[in-house]
RNA sequence: GGACGCGUAGCUCAGCUGGAUAGAGUACCUGGCUACGAACCAGGCGGUCGCAGGUUCGACUCCUGCCGCGUCCGCCA
């Protein structure tokens, strides 16, 4: 079900029969303001100006058209026409109640599944998200891409699309070389690779200092690049070892933060590394790639400067290494080729942009990247600290994402045994989980700007407002209606639906958007759009409640029946929603 | 120097393909719990949408120029 699409037909079709041309934009959208009704159609405006008509007599036209198409059909009760030529259009009630009580009776709450229809194809997207480097452990930096991806690809999923979920590690490189010979010395010297690995930033930092000061050190992480990328025998199989035990640091932090990543989904950059030479090899025979003060270089005149000198991007080092250019567009030639893509979207920070954009027009001109795949980067900008430089501990070293972690259950612990002490530790533990984690994420996940943000404790860590603990309070509390009126959910009769009072008509309203909000999540790659919407929600599921009494004694027993039925399809839609965005929800808090 | 992004309430942020009187949260102030869970609700205060032009019935939104901040720009990823 989705209303503004429904409408955006009929609207059309009426626009064409007041004898507007075919395509014309009814430009349909939420109205602003309650008096405005529910939706409005903005289109003849715009079409008017273009036709240099009246907007007003073309309004009043189509709106004849339309009270057939939507009143006798009983999908609106009142259409006005408003100002230069808005069409407001006030939804009917039992219209409301009959979409809501189908929505409520079915798993995907309504959304429509792609390929179900033609017109709304099943697509398959390759999601490239979170890449930690598997050097160092995982810091503050990868969060967003991380779970920004994550709701995204369960978004998909959600819809009916194939996803194929892609974790670019960056597993491979020349900081290898430093890990590999200091970590051959630990073992050398009896120690277990668990174990001198267990704090990886530590080896990190261990290593560095080998070679920036050891004599000879220097040296021989050199030697071990050359030998790593030779393919030599022993020295994969410490690679091997290091690799395995970084990627399950990851997984310990996809565990906590509870997202979808798997061990399937890697394809680190180490993966590409038999295809470099042939996407040289074909960028050169294709003439793309040139030879240039002893490196491969394509000059890409689509990105010249004024003064028509082309930006430059290297494929080769001049001494025959390969770079990350050369893995992304081996990437695209997989994504496409192998994994046959529709769609390819990939996460990063906004620092990448350019380097994206390059590698788009340079895999198009070489074809890696046909023109009917989709090739999204979405841009996401840095964490900062409260002065506005990049978010670092007092040392100005970078904070650990497990730390970070461990402190929201900290603090959502202390919350909790405060607002509620009866609980069990056991209890404890698992709600204060998914409010501390639910809290950090959902503090990310609301916003959308690709320009930095300012990373504050209190904020993320705060409980009260639009955060991810008052969606779970909302739930809760639903949940809390339900053992009282020692009533189960599924023994509801969902037709016994009646949409009476402003707030039960504002609340039926949110919950048949749902898939109109999933649209834009998915189409634009914004997570913080579910976000706003679920927050609306219990917003007004708040409202409701607090209006319409359901449990009371001089409720009748229609009404109640009612009531609950729109409270189990919050409670359903509040659950999936936040699902969605990896955050989980209880009976109780 | 060039390219890209950003500038909205004290603070953190929304604002969809141009639409009606620019919205939330927070902070601050006023009310509401012998409770269908106050992690809540109702209300108030708070704005020259960086500045200046332009396009038009209409601009936070599109165009141009400036100011400020950030990032990137031939051998790191």
């Amino acid at each position: 079900m989705n209303i503004k699409n429904l409408l955006a037909a009929i609207v059309s079709k009426a626009m064409t029969s007041a004898g507007l041309p075919e395509g014309t934009n009814p430009a349909i959208s939420l109205s602003t303001k309650p008096q405005f009704g529910d939706y409005q159609a903005n289109g003849v405006m715009g079409a008017a100006k273009k036709l240099k008509t009246n907007p007003r007599e073309l309004a009043t036209k189509v709106v004849e058209q339309l009270n057939s198409a939507l009143i006798e059909s009983g999908i609106a009760e009142k259409i006005e026409l408003a100002g230069p030529g808005f069409i407001n259009i006030h939804l009917n009630k039992a219209w409301l109640s009959t979409n809501l009580s189908q929505t409520a009776s079915d798993e995907k709450l309504g959304v429509t599944q792609r390929g179900t229809s033609p017109t709304d194809k099943q697509q398959t997207v390759v999601v490239d998200y979170s890449a930690p480097n598997l050097a160092k452990e995982m810091h503050v930096g990868h969060l967003r891409s991380t779970i920004i991806g994550d709701a995204v690809v369960r978004a998909l999923e959600f819809r009916g699309d194939k996803v194929i979920r892609q974790n670019h590690m960056g597993d491979w490189g020349t900081q290898f070389g430093m890990l590999l010979a200091h970590l051959s010395d630990k073992l050398a010297s009896n120690e277990v690779a668990e174990t001198a690995l267990a704090d990886l930033e530590n080896f990190y930092r261990e290593a560095k200092v080998r070679f920036d000061d050891e004599e000879g050190f220097a040296d021989r992480a050199r030697e071990y690049v050359v030998k790593l990328q030779g393919g030599d025998a022993e020295c994969d199989v410490l690679w091997q070892q290091f690799i395995d035990i970084s990627i399950a640091h990851s997984e310990e932090i996809y565990e906590k933060l509870n997202v979808t990543l798997a061990r399937k989904d890697i394809m680190g950059e180490s993966a590409y590394n038999p295809d470099l030479p042939k996407v040289i090899d074909e960028l050169m025979a294709k003439n793309i790639a040139v030879e240039d003060q002893g490196a491969k270089v394509v000059f890409i005149d689509e990105m010249a400067n004024k003064d028509g000198e082309p930006s430059v991007f290297i494929v080769q080092k001049s001494g025959g290494g390969y770079l990350y250019a050369t893995t992304d567009l081996s990437a695209c030639r997989y994504r496409s080729g192998e994994l046959n893509a529709d769609r390819i979207i990939i996460f990063t920070d906004a620092r990448q942009a350019l380097h994206f954009k390059q590698v788009e027009i340079v895999a198009r001109k070489a074809e890696f990247l046909p023109d009917n795949v989709a090739y999204d980067h979405c841009p996401f900008g840095m964490m900062m600290g409260d002065d506005g430089k990049p978010f670092k501990t007092r040392t100005g070293g970078t904070i650990k994402l497990a730390e970070l972690l461990d402190e929201a259950v900290t603090r959502a612990t202390a919350l909790i045994k405060e607002k509620n002490p009866d609980f069990s530790d056991e209890q404890l533990a698992d709600i204060a989980s998914k409010v501390g984690i639910g809290a950090v994420k959902f503090a990310d996940l609301s916003k959308n700007r690709t320009s930095d943000y300012i990373f504050n404790w209190k904020t993320m860590l705060s409980f009260e407002g639009a955060t991810a603990p008052y969606l779970q309070y909302a739930y809760s509390r639903i949940q809390s209606i339900f053992t009282k009126a020692n009533i189960s959910e599924d023994q509801l009769d969902y037709s016994q639906l009646n949409i009476v009072e402003l707030q039960e008509k504002s609340l039926a309203m949110k919950l048949l958007q749902l898939e109109e909000v999933l649209d834009s999540v998915i189409s634009e790659c914004t997570p913080n759009l579910l976000c706003n919407y679920l927050y609306e929600l219990a917003s007004l599921y708040m409202t409701f409640y607090e209006a319409c009494p359901i449990l009371k004694d001089d409720v009748s027993e229609e009404v109640k029946q009612s009531r609950l039925v729109l409270c189990s399809l919050v409670s359903k839609t509040l659950n999936k929603g936040l699902d969605i965005l990896g955050i989980e929800v209880m009976e109780r808090m």
